[in-house]
DNA sequence: AGCTCTTCCTGAAAGC
DNA sequence: TGCTTTCAGGAAGAGC
């Protein structure tokens, strides 16, 4: 469930408190957590903390030492949580990795994650950049409406599906993806090949919007997410689709939130949503 | 190319 | 009440 904008909370309280300090000792419970560069594990005690920026819903961890850097990938999946020590969490035999720092705010941070949808990689340079190519399309804060604009015209595929896909946008998971398309008056089924100009602009504009509100906000906690340091994102106030099925529509047309259940449950106003303009 | 289905996994919710 | 079954749901991979 951990998004863009939840990953970017992470990654600034983290970076907040961790940059700077030195990996002490890291501990892996289970090993099966680890996806990539298990056997370089060891490497990591004594390097230190000298970045931590996000790539899609990913957190990544730089790690140098005199000899070169590593770097340190948390995929969160749906249920996977980075948490400070100062945090009780509730199924404690579900942390499966903690980083013992010292130099740093937080005395350590721990990897939480009780379905394991979600993997660590720990990984080289160039395993990095591997990963990145592979995995992630752009970033949808950082993309340019005119590039964002001919990549929907270059893909026949439903806008929903599109936005959800991170090999071509980065970030964007279920709760956002409905969010946006409700507010850039979009039907998710909508093919994204044949937007018009005006509403691919909107898009982008709304895209963008919309993340940027809900960092500000601290991210959406539903289900058990909440930020490093324990505080709970109040972006879910502002959810006006999500789970609001058999709502009346907040545009007041006098029509009802529809979910319709295909592959993820898409929630939208049918007479609100249209399909190009 | 892009869609659907399956698998992964466990707590919560629904069913009996 | 308490046990059993179902169900989410992000991403990857297979098959079409």
């Amino acid at each position: 469930m951990p998004e863009l904008p939840e990953a970017e909370v992470a990654v600034r309280q983290i970076r907040a408190r961790l940059a700077g300090g030195r990996i002490a000792t890291i501990a892996v419970g289970r090993m099966d957590i680890i996806r990539e560069g298990a056997d370089s594990l060891e490497w990591y005690s004594g390097s230190v903390v000298s970045g931590v920026v996000r790539y899609g819903k990913s957190v990544v961890l730089e790690c140098r030492k005199p000899g070169g850097s590593r770097y340190l990938v948390a995929e969160l999946g749906m249920t996977g949580l980075l948490v400070f020590p100062s945090v009780q969490i509730r199924f404690p035999q579900h942390v499966h990795v903690t980083l013992e720092c010292e130099g740093a705010t937080a005395a350590s941070l721990r990897y939480w994650n009780p379905r394991r949808f979600g993997r660590l990689s720990l990984l080289d340079r160039e395993g990095l950049d591997r990963y990145r190519a592979r995995r992630f399309g752009c970033d949808p804060l950082q993309v340019k409406c005119e590039d964002f604009c001919e990549l929907l015209r270059s893909k026949r595929r439903r806008l929903k599906a599109l936005l959800m896909h991170q090999q071509t946008i980065a970030g964007i998971g279920n709760i956002y993806a409905n969010e946006i398309l409700f507010r850039a008056k979009l039907h998710p089924n909508a093919m994204a090949s044949r937007l018009t100009d005006a509403a691919a602009t909107r898009l982008h504009q709304v895209m963008q919007s919309v993340l940027e509100h809900a960092i500000e906000c601290g991210g959406s906690s539903v289900k058990d997410f909440f930020a490093p340091d324990g505080t709970h994102g109040q972006y879910k106030q502002h959810h006006l689709v999500y789970r609001k099925e058999g709502l009346s529509c907040p545009n007041h047309c006098g029509s009802m939130i529809r979910r319709v259940q295909s592959e993820r449950s898409s929630f939208y106003c049918g007479k609100c949503q249209t399909n190009k303009r």
